[in-house]
DNA sequence: CGTCCAAGGCGTCAACGCGA
DNA sequence: TCGCGTTGACGCCTTGGACG
């Protein structure tokens, strides 16, 4: 596996909507490039040159704009289950004060 | 070892929403 | 209406672990 591992620990209560991003995290690696283009066919040479490249221009960005959802996705992901262990903590601490609370009252009562 | 399987990443397509 | 960015869905490939 080759992940580019990328920590974030933004703390958990980052709410996130449409994949809001805690840190910035750029790189471009290598572009693939595909052949044929469905439109380029019974065009003249220029023009089916320039459908050509405007596919591979919009693979390409496509490709990168790819990358980042996912990553964004990713980032997210790991905000959420930041918040859900902050939270179980703080649910645990809150069940432990209220049975302190309780035996404090019940050997007043008594 | 070799095989199988699950998990994860990638590229591409299609659909959608938004701003010009 | 058009062009563009975003994202879900799909299929493919790679990798690591379990098992015989």
């Amino acid at each position: 596996m080759a992940v580019a591992g990328d920590e974030t620990e933004s703390a958990s209560t980052g709410e996130m909507s449409g994949y809001q991003i805690c840190t910035p995290t750029s790189s471009l690696p290598q572009g693939v490039v595909m052949a044929g283009s469905p439109g380029s066919l019974h065009s003249p040479p220029h023009v089916a040159d320039e459908t050509t490249r405007k596919r591979q221009l919009r693979l390409m960005k496509n490709r990168e704009a790819a990358r980042e959802c996912r990553r964004k996705k990713k980032e997210y992901v790991k905000c959420l289950e930041n918040r859900v262990a902050v939270l179980e903590n703080q649910n645990r601490t809150l069940i432990e004060e209220l049975k302190a609370l309780k035996d404090i009252y019940c050997h007043k009562v008594e």
